[in-house]
This record gives structure tokens, sequence and C-alpha cells, in this order.
DNA sequence: TGCCATGTTAAACT
DNA sequence: GAGTTTAACATGGC
């Protein structure tokens, strides 16, 4: 679940709840509760794969992690662990394995929402200056920096990829400025064409590498392997991905 | 059925 | 102290 675009339809999700009042907050977060009831929702932000339920003074940060899961007025409890729930008098919202973390509204004005690849605020030329001040970086390990491309995840990290036709071992300093552009035209492009498959179930009948044997571009087997300093799995195709080192 | 994974942090190492 | 590796979290899909 739990990439950028993801995200966004879960901030979509819950959005009705902005400006609502916490009847009662529930779940196993660590985090006090209590101080929750009986204070309004002000926003919902999210930033890359963050979400932020804003209140007066204090925001409280989800992170869905690997597996995390939300739910929004949920009839039947599913039997899992509840960590955190929040009613509203218009309803409810439910969050199931994964991180939540009270921070300080001022914590909100530290993040760089410039990174964010889906955001109206995203601004390229930073990304491609935080790329050039990086040239032994992997462009696997780059794309998967939530300090440049907050919200891209794995599966757009291999699409992405696929794309623009580069190995994803390949070394950003060696890059030709051109394909450095089309990296973060297509980082924030392809994850509008995630979010709308997303939306319409479909999204893993338009993964052209990820998770794929065989290239579709030349028929020859893709190559399966774990790249980069998160040794996250890489699917890629030796003919029509060049290595740039 | 067992293994693996769309992610991140912190502890435990070297 | 820096950098690297491992564990922990905990669930759904194949």
């Amino acid at each position: 679940m739990p990439e950028g675009p993801s995200i966004l339809l879960m901030k979509e999700s819950i959005q009705k709840f902005e400006g609502e009042k916490v009847i009662e907050a529930g779940g196993n977060a660590k985090i006090d509760k209590e101080i929750l009831t009986g204070r309004t929702l002000k926003q919902i932000k999210t930033f890359g794969k963050q979400t932020y339920l804003v209140f007066d003074d204090v925001a409280v940060r989800i992170h869905l992690l690997m597996f995390g899961s939300h739910s929004v007025d949920e009839q039947t409890k599913p039997d899992r662990q509840l960590r955190l729930s929040l009613i509203f008098s218009n309803g409810s919202m439910y969050f199931y394995t994964c991180n939540v973390k009270m921070v300080d509204t001022e914590f909100l004005k530290k993040i760089d929402w410039e990174a964010d690849v889906m955001s109206d605020n995203w601004k390229p030329l930073k990304a491609e200056k935080k790329l050039k001040s990086n040239p032994e970086m992997m462009v696997c390990d780059a794309l998967m920096d939530q300090d440049i491309f907050s919200g891209v995840g794995n599966i757009i990290k291999n699409e992405v990829l696929f794309r623009i036709g580069v190995q994803p071992e390949s070394l950003l300093g060696k890059m030709p400025p051109k394909k450095i552009k089309e990296l973060i035209k297509e980082a924030r492009n392809y994850s509008f064409d995630f979010l709308e498959w997303k939306r319409d179930f479909t999204l893993k009948k338009h993964w052209k590498a990820h998770t794929k044997k065989i290239c579709p571009k030349c028929g020859e087997n893709l190559i399966k392997k774990q790249t980069g300093k998160g040794k996250r799995r890489s699917f890629y195709c030796e003919i029509d991905q060049e290595l740039y080192q």
C-alpha cells in the first residue's frame, strides 16, 4: 500500500474529517491519546509516505511502513491489532500496522516540502542540485532517498528506471544531464500514473518491470538483483537499460 | 504453507 | 565516532 500515491489516496479518504472534533481516540499507539479528545483536526498534510494529522499545537505523524493499512467508518472489526482510531461525529478512521508519533507543530516547519514529488510545491531544480552534489551515488539509492524524492518507493523506482532506460546501479555523476532531467521528470510523472492506476485497482496490470520476468520491449529475461545501499530488489533489462559507470 | 515484501528506525556490530 | 549490519515491527499475497 504505502508509496506516496497510496498515501494521497488515504488522505482523500479521510479528508471529510478535516475541521471535525475528536470524540474519542483509541488503539495501542504509544502516544498520549487522551490529549486528542475534544480537539479539532485542523488539517491533514502528507509529505511523501508520511501523513500528518494536524491539531492546534501538536500533530500526529502516521507512517504505514511496509504493511500498514487504514480504514474509514468500518462496520466489522478486522482481526488485527488496532494501532490508532479517531472517532468523530461524522465517522471514524482506523490505522493498522503503522508507526504513530506525536510531534510538535514546530516540527512541520522543518520539513522540506519541496522534496515531495507529488506536491504542488515540488521543485525539480532543487532535486537536480541534490543529485549533482552526490556524483558517487547509485541512481537506485537516489530515487529511494526520501530527502530527494520523497514519496518514491521501490515499485516507482523500478518503473521509472525502466521508462528512462537506465540501469539501477548507474552512478549519478556518470549519467548525461539529459538522463538526470528525465529521471526527475519521470519520478513525478510515474507517481501520478501510479495514483490513477491505484485508484482504479489496476496498478499491477501496468507494471512493466517490477516483479516481471520478461522485458516488454525486447522479450529477453529481466535481471532481478538486490541493488544499492538499501539492497532493495531491482528488476531491469540489460539490453534496454544502460549502465552508466 | 512458507516465504517474501510497496519501509524505517534503532540497536548492535566493526 | 563513523560506517555497516541486523532486528524489529506484523500482515497480505502468491
